[in-house]
This record gives C-alpha cells, structure tokens and sequence, in this order.
DNA sequence: ATGCCATTAGATACAAGGTATCAATAGACA
DNA sequence: TGTCTATTGATACCTTGTATCTAATGGCAT
C-alpha cells in the first residue's frame, strides 16, 4: 500500500481509506484492519479469521475483505493450487511475483507485460480489456539457498 | 486438442489418452468424453453435468474432470469473475485469450510472453518456475460488431 | 450530552463447488 | 468364464462465500 496518507499506521491508513469512501470506522473493522497490517504474507478469510476473536462474525470478515477489494487496500492473489489469498495491495493494476518457497511476494509494476500482451492480442484481432496474470518461483533468498543446497 | 492419435473422433482421442495413462475405459468416460467433445466453449463441472444423465454420479463428474487436467487432455480456465472453467487443452503450455463477450476462446501458443516474464523475474533476482495468465477481450468478431453498433 | 436513524454486525441458513468414504459394480486380462 | 482391481454412485461432509434478518452502534444534528 502506498503512503498518501496522515496516518503513522497502516491499520490506520486503512480505516482512513475505508472513511474516504463512506464506510465507518468500526470496532470490527480496526480489528481486521489491524489483523490485515501485521500479516506477513498474503493470507485467507479463514486465516485472517483465526488472528481474530471468534465474537467477530464470519459475514463480517467476508463482507470486509469484499470492500477492501473494492476498495484497492487490498487485492486477491491467485496461488498456483487454485487458493484465493489476499494481500495488502499497490494501488492500481500489478502483478505479483509469489514466491512458492516462503511465501512472500513482490509486487510488479511497470513492467512491459502490457505491451506484448497488447501487440500479441492486436495480432489476433482480440480488442484487450484486461488480464490476470500471477508469476510463481522462488524469491532471490529461497533461490540462494535452494543453490547453496545443491 | 493436437491431433496425435489413430482415433477419428475428439471423444475418442481422449479416451485413449487415459488409457496410455492406464486408466480403463468405462462407460461413464465414455459418456463425459463425447460430452466434453461437444461443447463449443469453456464450461463448468456444473455444465457439464447438465449435458449428462443424471445417473451419471457427481463425484465421477468432478474424479473425471481432475484426472483430465492432469492428463492436459483439457485445462482450467479461470473467468474474469473469478468462475473456474473448463476446455480441451492443446497440449503444453499455453494462454488463452477469452472472449467476455461470446465466451469464446483462442490458444495463444509460443508468444513473447514467457521471454519478457524471464527478464523481468531476473531484474527481481526471482527464480521463475510457472506462472499463470489469462487475458480477456472481444474476439475480432465481437469487436467488429462493437464497432458496428457504435 | 442526547437522540435519531442509517449503517453495520452477528446469527443463521443457505448455496456452490468440490472431496472423502465405502459398499457395490464392472472392466481387463488370464 | 472367473478373478481381482479400478471405478462408480451414494452419501456425507467440507470450504468458501452470500442472503436475510434483527439487534446494535456509529456519526451527526441538536
């Protein structure tokens, strides 16, 4: 996430994001905003779930996770087994370099996926509109250490 | 489907498929085989149920489809909304183009894709071993009646 | 500080899509 | 034809998520 905002926290700047965009700021949702910010990795509802009292409703997590979407705080990553994770997303559109070692992801952006991706369709006659795209390896430490066990 | 088999019809191709895999020929492939050769775009599970009797048990519907993809007699195919089709797979590796308006789909095979996701992993010190994509669009057909109806 | 009222929460039921289990069946091959 | 294993269908179950509804609560005007 990009810090455009007062706030010091990223709990915090997600509360704020959500109150820009007409929602209210909750006990509920500075739980989950606050169980989302200390999140390592990218993560599921269920995970996100067990960091949070069972009090708060599994409707709620879901119905949250939803507008966080919307939002642009966070975005779905698409793990290579088919699971939908989240993660604290960049605004705008990028692509995830997940590493399948330990987890972590990088973000990618700005790169020139687009413009094959353009020249390739124009060739086909396709009219673009969009694309998923999720890249899948090991990260340059989990790769070092994958050479050093060789 | 590459046409690599003696067999005449795309049914038949993908039974004998599984059976170089060693998997027996039993009605029920038969009956989801010729199903599968029939449809004209991606489906679902669900779908093709609907194409089948319904003594034909859902879980063989479902133990079926799997071993298929496995076999890379037909792959997934994952929709804008997130929806998880299915459709015959030109074998190894490739992307689909998927048309969001008539549902249509194009192989898109040996493009520049998998050079540019090289270099841009290596800039990132990641290690690639797969990836994912999807791109979605208007067919040139669809497009042109875009055109037309503007 | 209080009251109002739309938004939100939690409970619950439901739905889709898929898997585990298991007894019964049916291919394949001798 | 018989045997034996792979496969089937039924069933129950699981996961992930959504719809519905009543109670609670946050934000704002007063």
């Amino acid at each position: 996430m990009v810090v455009t905002k007062r706030s010091t926290t990223v709990a915090e700047q997600i509360l704020e994001t959500l109150e820009e965009r007409g929602f209210r700021s909750t006990a509920p949702r500075r739980a989950l905003a606050a169980a989302i910010a200390e999140q390592d990795h990218h993560f599921t509802a269920e995970g996100l779930r067990s960091h949070l009292p069972s009090s708060l409703g599994r409707a709620t997590v879901y119905r949250t996770l939803k507008i966080l979407v919307e939002a642009d705080v966070i975005c779905r990553v698409l793990l290579e087994d088919g699971d939908l994770h989240y993660q604290l997303s960049n605004q705008g559109h990028h692509h995830h370099l997940l590493c399948v070692h330990c987890g972590s992801s990088q973000d990618l952006m700005g790169c020139d996926i687009e413009d094959v991706l353009l020249s390739t369709s124009a060739r086909h006659g396709f009219e673009l509109s969009g694309h998923w795209l999720e890249v899948y390896g090991r990260c340059s430490a989990c790769a070092a250490v994958g050479r050093a066990a060789d």
